[in-house]
DNA sequence: CTGCCGGGCTAACCTATGTGATTCCGCGCG
DNA sequence: CGCGCGGAATCACATAGGTTAGCCCGGCAG
């Protein structure tokens, strides 16, 4: 069984055996377990250490002055909250867990260590830096363009399709540990509305969600009813090609 | 008179007046003009050169199948259109000019012989990076939370303080060619929405837009009026500190 | 066992924003 | 010199989504 960092990095490069044990090394330091709803990192932070999520999900958020709160993304493992953030001085938003969360806390000193002298893994690093400054891009469109079904919709299948790329679906299900609180702070819409709009989707048979577990009885159908083009995530290792449903 | 692009790294790091050379000569290199409203690069290209704005404005955008079409970010003079892409293999969105606009267009051998030579320079380029990052996360947050009066003025009082920051205001005035479609794409509102908003921003005195120019009575007021905190921008050199109005 | 709390669900009502259509103005082009 | 067009401005009307409030259920803490 792989670690969810090392499947996803290999869904760009090809790591070589070498590289990968560096990453499992890395993985191993400074391993923290936190309860849900803590705070990772906060705004205005400047952190000295970099945390990769080995299980659990955690966001991106920001308050504004007047309480309301967006969720900016989502963290799933694999995912590292705040890649080479140290090139800005100080945090701009704060990162949060929504689950029970276990991270590694690797310190700046040993990422850049780890970097220099492992071009393909810094390469790889950099290739996740783009991917999330993608999803970021394909985010404002959701909040610009799509209306409210369309939006949780195209958040669901974003959300299936990263975590089967770091194995953690099974089929056509997945954990789905989201409030529907959490889902409205993601997608700007109220409570009310992402609970009617769920209904609708499930009268729809585009999703069935049960508890914590999502089910997809058909990726095609939720994607086409999203709008949901898979090409942002970058999914395309040199010369291969595939989309959502391979 | 300094290049936008130095004046704009400069607000990070110092550059050495080697760096500073460096930096002319390259904007020098395949300079191109543009009309308003070409296309720059588009969605599923592969680049293999850098576009460096030089003047006038463009804008990243995505279509929908059906359509509907959104801004995802503004390039201002000084701005580098798909810095870092080649990392990734293709291209996610489109970007466009929004007036007449003249580039450089550096070969991607180029930049990382430049990079290679010269840390400084690298790391500034990669600064830019993540400033855009934070950009686009700010963007989430506003499409996301903020109401329209919110949510313009927002991108108002950032589109000034980017353009300060690269000697393009005046006092407390700018230019401001976008049109209300414009801003319609970029705020996700409607065009009658936008102008219905204009005429507020107008009515509370916050804003003086004539033409294609904006002039800002009191950008304290815009700010707040927007919930603006500049810190995502990232303005901050080592030791300085600055807040919107300096 | 009971009481409380987080999370889901629903209903009635309200409003910010969208739609579609029309007018007006200025400017470049034929 | 008149026509056509992009862009701004309005108006009347429609609706997606917000707000407030309340209920229900299940788990766990005391």
């Amino acid at each position: 069984m792989s670690l969810p960092l090392i499947q996803k990095l290999e869904q760009f490069t090809r790591l070589s055996s070498e590289d990968k044990e560096v990453l499992r090394q890395m993985s191993m330091e400074g391993v923290r377990h936190l309860d849900a709803r803590e705070d990772i990192i906060r705004e205005g932070d400047r952190p000295q250490s970099l945390n990769l999520i080995l299980s659990g999900w955690a966001c991106r958020y920001k308050h504004l002055e007047d309480g309301r709160r967006q969720i900016i993304s989502f963290f799933l493992p694999g995912d590292m909250c705040d890649n080479h953030v140290f090139i800005l001085r100080q945090m701009d938003h704060s990162v949060g867990t929504l689950t029970p969360v276990t991270i590694a806390q690797i310190p700046r000193r040993r990422i850049e260590e780890i970097a220099g002298q492992h071009p393909r893994i810094s390469q790889a690093l950099w290739w996740e830096t783009l991917v999330n400054a993608a999803i970021q891009r394909e985010w404002t469109v959701n909040l610009g363009q799509r209306d409210a079904l369309e939006r949780i919709a195209h958040l669901l299948c974003e959300l299936f399709v990263r975590l089967r790329g770091v194995g953690l679906t099974e089929g056509n299900s997945c954990e789905m540990p989201l409030t529907q609180a959490g889902l409205a702070d993601a997608t700007g819409l109220s409570v009310v509305h992402v609970n009617r709009t769920l209904q609708e989707l499930r009268a729809a048979k585009l999703i069935v969600l049960r508890g914590k577990s999502l089910t997809i009885p058909d990726l095609t159908a939720l994607q086409n009813a999203a709008l949901f083009n898979p090409n942002y995530l970058h999914l395309d290792r040199e010369g291969r090609h595939l989309d959502a449903n391979e």
